[in-house]
RNA sequence: GCCCCUAUAGCUCAGCUGGUAGAGCAUCUGAUUUGUAAUCAGAGGGUCGGGAGUUCGAGUCUCUCUGGGGGCACCA
């Protein structure tokens, strides 16, 4: 029989007859290793221990110490072992997919009955029985005819097109967790009693189309979440219990920043403090694209449908737009119009007016631009998803030679921007040509050229994101992450050849002749309610000094002090601080925990011996110790805290 | 839009197997003048999301519409 090398961590080689498994290497280094082992790593790929290894390689033996294989294979055996719980509770549910994700895994099921949570116990119950059970997970590859026809068999239709999804030259492999059996890339572990029973847990049950496709069968998932033990799962649950109080809907509500109604779904009350917010990101956008040698302008609400059907939308994008219908003359057909959905068509129509030069170019165009979108029921969330909302949209009109250097700087001017706003980290997605497009493919092949080597040129990671751009052209997204980990795209900057082509936009070159110029489409915020909804997430609402609505409350101990008090707001109100008085007839115990709760950054107290001294003792949110200070002292210093970062001496 | 869940006072929630609503906080009134996370007492406040049905009787059961939540799909 050949022998093969096997080289293991510490550097050492030893020979083994070829063919050999992992699972016999462990064995015969000791027993408890032979025991203990879940999986092994060769040559780098996850290998399961009944994988026979044929060449020479290098070979780790994994147990459940070693994090990132034992996490994959829990949450995978934990994902066939509920698959089995689930059809030996209810024998016709058939099966489908079930994958590991992050925190956990899911496995997808028809069935005719909808789970109810209920069922979760009895699921979560089942799946401990068959734990205990300790079944040995077993392996065999088999021949494409031959798992068709066992599902065909088994009445389980969606595995068997699985396996006619599957490329003809790849080994189908089977796995059986005891005697329950189902088609697996694996690894796996040795047996099921590998699992502690108490680290898992069943989330949530959801509805999701087979294959991720709105025209096939909705099938019922359950989520569940796993770790190695009991410890890593409670750590878990723990964090989702702080991340719900950061929760940007909740703390929209204790914080009084805007609510929502039924009248209005997907659109925003904006409440005083909720629109202090937005009014001074609103202002540090403006100074900042001011200086970024943007002009700012504003286009109207309800635009002909004439305009749409010249721009694409009318086509594309009609079931998201608001259709407004009047019947204001009846000599004439009825007017029908739409509320823009965004804004770039109107933006061409100002650069339309009067001729353009080359020498123009770059022109960039701002605006804080209100739009109106028919998202489906399902989308909506919170405000980081509505039907009403502002971009801090802007289009740049540019030579084909500019793409570069305006997409160089647009990054940077991006960066800073959520640097400033404390997102350190952003993720960059790269979505190219989607299906339903419009423009030639050399078109596409240019804009995404372009974009592509600006943004490498830039200096940006970026995941590729196919299929995913705009119909007039491919896009750049920056991704923040929420309190529970969901992604959201906030700035975006696209390359369009389209809508200029389409608009009829064009400028004198050099040459004399009319050239077409090149649209590019940014949006840093994305929308001023998502990147709110970020702000108030990531904080947990204790939005940094400059953009806390109220920051100072002057809090009176006894009425004794009321007249300084509002002596103190006067004169921070004069400094430009937005200072609050509070001279309630309540105890100073009350003030600072009612102001606390509402994340008021700063509260100063004021009772005899401030008013004495003319000092305040002062109080910053989240620290239990405080100082007093002097009046003329703290007031500079606070003005100097509200500046907004662009602001502030060295920005 | 699709699947499941859900809707009781401004907020958070209680209300068992159907017998015409309750708490805490908030609000208002009074007392209290208080030194760093809830002072005490009293009062007001709900056609139980809308509509229909079953029943002698519905907050409770059924249907439906609307909103919300978790996913899926969508996100130009």
């Amino acid at each position: 029989m050949a022998q093969i090398s096997l080289t293991f961590p510490d550097g050492t080689a030893r020979d083994f007859d070829a063919g050999i498994t992992p699972a016999d290497v462990a064995s015969g280094i000791s027993n408890s290793l032979g025991k203990k082992a879940i999986s092994a790593t060769v040559n780098g790929d996850h290998w399961d221990l009944q994988w026979p290894i044929e060449s020479d390689a290098t070979i780790a033996i994994n147990t459940m110490k070693d994090e990132e294989p034992a996490l994959e294979l829990v949450r995978h055996d934990l994902a066939h072992i509920m698959a089995r719980a689930v059809q030996e509770i209810w024998p016709d549910v058939q099966v489908t997919i079930g994958p590991v994700i992050k925190d956990g895994w899911y496995y997808d099921f028809d069935r005719k009955e909808p789970f109810v949570p209920e069922d979760l116990a009895q699921i979560e119950a089942k799946m401990k029985e068959i734990i205990n059970k300790r079944d040995p997970v077993r392996t065999e590859i088999w021949e494409r005819d031959k798992a068709i026809a066992y599902y065909k068999e088994r009445g389980e239709p969606y595995k068997v097109e699985l396996i006619e999804s599957i490329p003809g030259d790849e080994p189908l492999r089977m796995y059986w967790h005891g005697e329950w059996q189902d088609l697996c890339r694996g690894p796996h572990l040795q047996h099921t009693g590998q699992i502690a029973g108490d680290c898992f847990k069943l989330m949530s049950i959801a509805g999701a189309y087979w294959r991720g496709d709105s025209d096939r069968p909705m099938l019922q998932r359950i989520y569940g979440a796993a770790f190695t033990n009991k410890d890593g799962l409670k750590k878990h649950l723990h964090m989702l219990e702080e991340a719900a109080k950061r929760d940007h809907r909740r703390l929209g509500r204790e914080m009084n920043l805007f609510h929502m109604q039924e009248e209005a779904p997907g659109q925003i009350f904006w409440h005083p403090d909720g629109w202090s917010i937005y009014t001074q990101l609103q202002d540090y956008m403006r100074r900042r694209q001011r200086a970024g040698g943007y002009v700012e302008v504003n286009t109207p609400q309800v635009v002909d449908r004439k305009l749409w059907e010249e721009s694409g939308h009318w086509e594309k994008y009609q079931e998201h737009m608001f259709i407004v219908e009047v019947d204001e003359d009846h000599a004439r057909e009825k007017a029908v119009n739409a509320l823009k959905p965004m804004n770039c068509p109107c933006h061409v129509q100002i650069f339309n007016q009067g001729i353009k030069s080359y020498r123009d170019l770059p022109l960039r165009m701002a605006e804080f631009g209100s739009c109106a979108r028919y998202e489906p029921s399902g989308a909506l969330h919170g405000i980081m998803r509505v039907r009403g909302f502002t971009q801090d949209d802007g289009h740049i009109f540019c030579r084909e030679d500019q793409i570069e250097s305006e997409t160089i700087t647009y990054i940077e001017f991006l960066a800073k921007t959520y640097r400033d706003l404390g997102f350190e980290d952003f993720r960059v997605k790269f979505s190219d040509r989607p299906e339903t497009r419009a423009g030639s493919d050399d078109v596409w092949d240019k804009a995404e050229d372009a974009l592509m080597s600006a943004t490498k040129a830039a200096g940006y990671e970026f995941e590729l994101n196919p299929g995913e751009g705009a119909f007039y052209g491919p896009k750049l997204e920056f991704v923040l992450t929420d309190a529970i980990g969901r992604d959201w795209q906030c700035g975006t900057h696209q390359v369009d050849f389209v809508l200029p082509e389409r608009l009829d936009a064009n400028y004198i070159a050099e040459d004399g002749a009319k050239h077409r110029p090149v649209m590019l489409h940014r949006a840093t915020l994305g929308s001023f309610e998502r990147f709110i909804g970020m702000l108030i997430e990531n904080f947990a609402g204790r939005l940094p000094f400059w953009l806390a609505p109220r920051q100072v409350v002057v809090a009176a101990i006894t009425s004794e002090s009321n007249d300084y008090t509002e002596e103190v707001v006067a004169s921070l109100r004069a400094a430009g601080v937005r200072a609050e008085a509070d001279t309630r007839n309540e105890k100073i115990n009350y003030k600072v925990r009612e102001h606390s709760v509402g994340k008021v950054p700063v509260i100063l107290a004021i009772g005899a011996r401030e008013v004495e001294d003319r000092t305040v003792t002062v109080r910053r949110l989240g620290e239990k110790q405080t100082s007093v200070v002097a009046l003329d002292a703290l007031i500079p210093q606070l003005a100097e805290d509200a500046l907004p970062p662009d602001l502030k001496s060295g920005a």
